[in-house]
DNA sequence: TTATCATATGAGCAATCACTCATATGAATG
DNA sequence: CATTCATATGAGTGATTGCTCATATGATAA
């Protein structure tokens, strides 16, 4: 696996984030992998709402939605406040929006190709 | 788990994308959702590259970056192109980078936050 | 052809993870 | 107070996954 490519890897080593900040990055995405929490975090989109208005919602047990709920939490993408016996969860980032967003996008053109690949 | 939700959920519910495109959009997430895998297109964001000059870039062996450009390769994020002995990689996706610099705003934004914060 | 270099791939393994189940916590209500 | 409702949480489990190791493929060079 040994060719010459020192005068690359040392620009591209130059400009490249460091290892903590990419795996960072990635943990943030690992909290959009993952078609339950991409859900909730579409949910509350909408609305805020209580844990249970999620469960049913997405037709998922209660306790599913409160570990994913409390991962989300962790990673102040969410937040949440009490209300008498009730627990209110809401989108605490901006940036949930446009990154599902560009997401979206991606989808999006990547299906319209596909359709132009078919009519073909 | 039961009180009344129904004109919420049902608002939610209209709005709400289908089960299958949100399952694509975590699929899609997952795999930004590695750090072998950010790196990879961070360095592809820089430059095209051979596979060997990516797996001495990020210090690892040629057979796990092969598997992961697989991966990639699989979700039309990354294209090659043999030039004799060599592959070539390449970012076939726009969107990837738009994607990458909405998490990275994320992650700098709640750096300054938590030093905010910190500096109180 | 044979040898070599660059890459791809299949099997197997260890780690991660999303869920279930049982139970704990915490607030309202009687 | 005890009970009930809404939520949280710990342990355990099956499924997924990123890597290693060995080997296959594919192109060039001798």
């Amino acid at each position: 696996m040994v060719h010459n490519h020192e005068k690359l890897l040392e620009k591209v080593r130059h400009d490249l984030p460091t290892d903590e900040l990419l795996s960072d990055l990635a943990d943030l995405f690992k909290l959009f992998g993952d078609s339950t929490r991409v859900k909730i975090l579409f949910a509350l989109l909408e609305s805020e709402m209580c844990v249970c208005a999620i469960a049913e919602l997405l037709n998922m047990t209660q306790s599913a939605i409160s570990h994913q709920l409390r991962t989300l939490r962790g990673a102040n993408l969410v937040g949440n406040r009490r209300e008498g016996k009730t627990v209110v969860y809401f989108l605490a980032d901006e940036h949930v929006h446009t990154i599902l967003a560009e997401g979206f996008k991606h989808l999006i053109e990547e299906r319209n190709n596909l359709n132009y690949i078919e009519e073909d």
